[in-house]
DNA sequence: TACTTCTTGAGTCAAGAGCCTAACTTAAGC
DNA sequence: GCTTAAGTTAGGCTCTTGACTCAAGAAGTA
């Protein structure tokens, strides 16, 4: 199970997004692509996709940047999946020669199953605390 | 979840040699080929890696062809992954980034179940039995 | 207006999947 | 031993796609 980068860039700048979500400042691409490391040219096409899908919103001009759009909570980790690489959720077993309907049959089952873990994730789980997060006043 | 075709022949093919396992009768590449409606010039590189994998014999000459090297029930699902495309079951996250040990945590979480999963399955699951199977005498 | 930040669309590059060709090797059967 | 029917092996071709890169444009702030 090998992710495409994209997903994997996309899991890492939404987490990062969430460590600050809560506190009305923005995000800046440089920040994140820094933090993540992450191309940001690259990162650009990223978080178009991300907004596209509802899942963070932009501002732009000065003081521009970008925040998610709701609590991590309530971004489940099939949503990411299906805003930036929904082929990763797609099944497109054919059913042809002599054990074709056979054959798709048992990787559906397989495919559903996969289906339902990631669809047991949500953002929140990929949020890194900060050390003694739970120290401060 | 997409398969790669080469994948979905080769379990295809070995579901065709599992339907004639026990009978001492090779089955020829064209005869596969049709049966499963395979490229034929593909399939020879897939029975090859199947060979190469210990999971079909082969026979050449006159008289020659291919079968199963045991029974279905012991050719497990993930052999027949990791024989034509070992990268299904690989994972490759990197742990760059702030959030990338929890990233790859996660999706490795995900990875693991995935391939319990498919590890639960045999050749036995693949076999389409005629109809009429338990009919005759 | 000037500056900063996001927005959009196009372009590049290398790698890999899928498939084909052709020469080679082995074995059966006459 | 010769012929012929199989499998074996190596190489090459083409098309798609993933991963970036770049540059011009639009929008907000000061």
């Amino acid at each position: 199970m090998k992710l495409s980068h994209k997903l994997e860039y996309a899991c890492r700048v939404l987490a990062q997004l969430a460590r600050t979500h809560g506190q009305d400042k923005l995000a800046h691409i440089d920040e994140l692509a820094e933090a993540e490391k992450i191309p940001a040219n690259y990162l650009v096409q990223i978080l178009n996709e991300l907004r596209n899908a509802g899942l963070i919103v932009s501002k732009r001009g000065k003081q521009g940047g970008y925040a998610l759009s709701r609590a991590p909570a309530r971004i489940g980790l099939s949503e990411i999946v299906t805003a930036v690489d929904s082929e990763l959720l797609e099944r497109n077993f054919e059913d042809v020669g002599h054990s074709g309907k056979r054959v798709a049959h048992i990787w559906c089952e397989i495919g559903v199953e996969f289906e339902k873990k990631i669809s047991s994730y949500t953002l929140e789980a990929f949020v890194v605390e900060d050390t003694n997060d739970m120290y401060y006043i």
